[in-house]
DNA sequence: CCATCATTCAATAAAACGATAGAATGATGG
DNA sequence: CCATCATTCTATCGTTTTATTGAATGATGG
């Protein structure tokens, strides 16, 4: 066996890690912040021990690091750019497979039978931010947005949406985001604001991906 | 299942598809240009009914397609950012995987025992090419130059080197590419020209790179 | 139409992966 | 030190990958 091929089988390694979907789903959750394993087997529907398992090949593969907080084993991602990667791969696998457009649709399908929610894109975003048009509104579980959000943006959990309305703001349209661009979340909470009136899109990305663009968080 | 876990099941496949040695080498080859099924497996050292069966797979996840010409079969990578990707898969296991820096470092010590030859950054080379400081020498296989190469590269595959030191400017320093970060041939160019009193070191990335950046190509 | 060539398909056996259950480890609080 | 809790390790079984072999397919040139 050459050194090249040495290389790029231990390349594959690190790829295999990334080929099971309960791995990508722990990386996704990891990418919102740190976890326990018990949090990352309760986010993912894993058995303590299968979560455990996985993570110790995500591990192996030098994608996340543990490290021991009281009783507790505390997991992170060794590397922001893993978030890239991630979005890179959905990008390829987006565009070359069709399975892939199925799915998507399928998933956006559920929550915008009129298709008329469209997507708020980063640089627009921030443009809205920069004139004050726009207001932020996080909807994932507090413990999530307490572990890194966007700036400025207020948390509303999805399942206290109906109760705290009187934290949106009136006067200017409001972009919610959640976890990501496969999260429902903010597409849930779209659709129940507008039925309720509000002028409101959802943002295309997630945290993780504001993140590890480099952007500014709180 | 949710949609969710469908689409990382489904994104899965795809990264499960790069999970494998043989098929890495079978991208970076068809990351150079679009090859026959004979001619990949020669490059990659399989036999033809197994290099076939793993181009099925690469197929299957929408990384490649094939089309017929005449009574070969031709391979093409579907979308010029699985480089991108495999750089960034490679970048990450680069920084997070101690395994990875023993084999690069490998690599690079068989053929740079001083360590002395420091490679040549992509800004560094557009500059140096810029002012015309810089004389580009290709050293890859003339099959591979031809089906694309950086502009006004001369090509002199590595076993013709001492053959045409006589293409070879004197005037300028002299950069040498080759298939991309892993590959060795411009390690062992440069390695050759120095020991014959040329001004020479090598470019960090490869053709693959350059392209994939969105950089003219000739 | 037949012989040939390039590639793919099909069948097999060895190896690796994945989920589960239960034992073992390591830290904590009394 | 002991009981407890969170996590990891071990063993097992069923499933999926991988390489190899040989047969089948599809296009070409006479």
């Amino acid at each position: 066996m050459t050194s090249q091929q040495a290389l790029l089988d231990t390349l594959a390694q690190v790829a295999r890690a990334l080929g099971n979907g309960h791995r990508l789903a722990l990386l996704e959750r990891l990418a919102q912040g740190d976890a326990s394993v018990e949090t990352l087997a309760n986010t993912t529907d894993l058995t303590i021990g299968n979560a455990s398992q996985h993570l110790q090949q995500l591990r192996r593969a030098g994608l996340v690091t543990a490290q021991r907080s009281g009783k507790q084993m505390i997991y992170h991602l060794t590397d922001e750019r893993i978030v890239n990667l991630l979005g890179l791969l959905r990008q390829v696998a987006e565009t070359n497979l069709a399975e892939m457009e199925r799915l998507v649709s399928r998933l956006f399908a559920e929550d915008d039978a009129d298709g008329v929610l469209e997507a708020v894109s980063p640089d627009e975003l921030l443009a809205g931010l920069a004139s004050g048009e726009v207001a932020l509104l996080d909807v994932r579980p507090e413990e999530e947005y307490e572990a890194g959000h966007l700036p400025e943006a207020i948390n509303i959990p999805l399942e206290q949406l109906e109760d705290m309305l009187g934290k949106l703001p009136q006067d200017r349209e409001i972009v919610a985001y959640c976890r990501g661009p496969y999260c429902v979340l903010s597409h849930q909470a779209v659709k129940r604001l507008r039925q309720l009136g509000y002028r409101v899109r959802r943002f295309e990305e997630g945290y993780p991906e504001w993140k590890a663009a480099g952007l500014p968080i709180a």
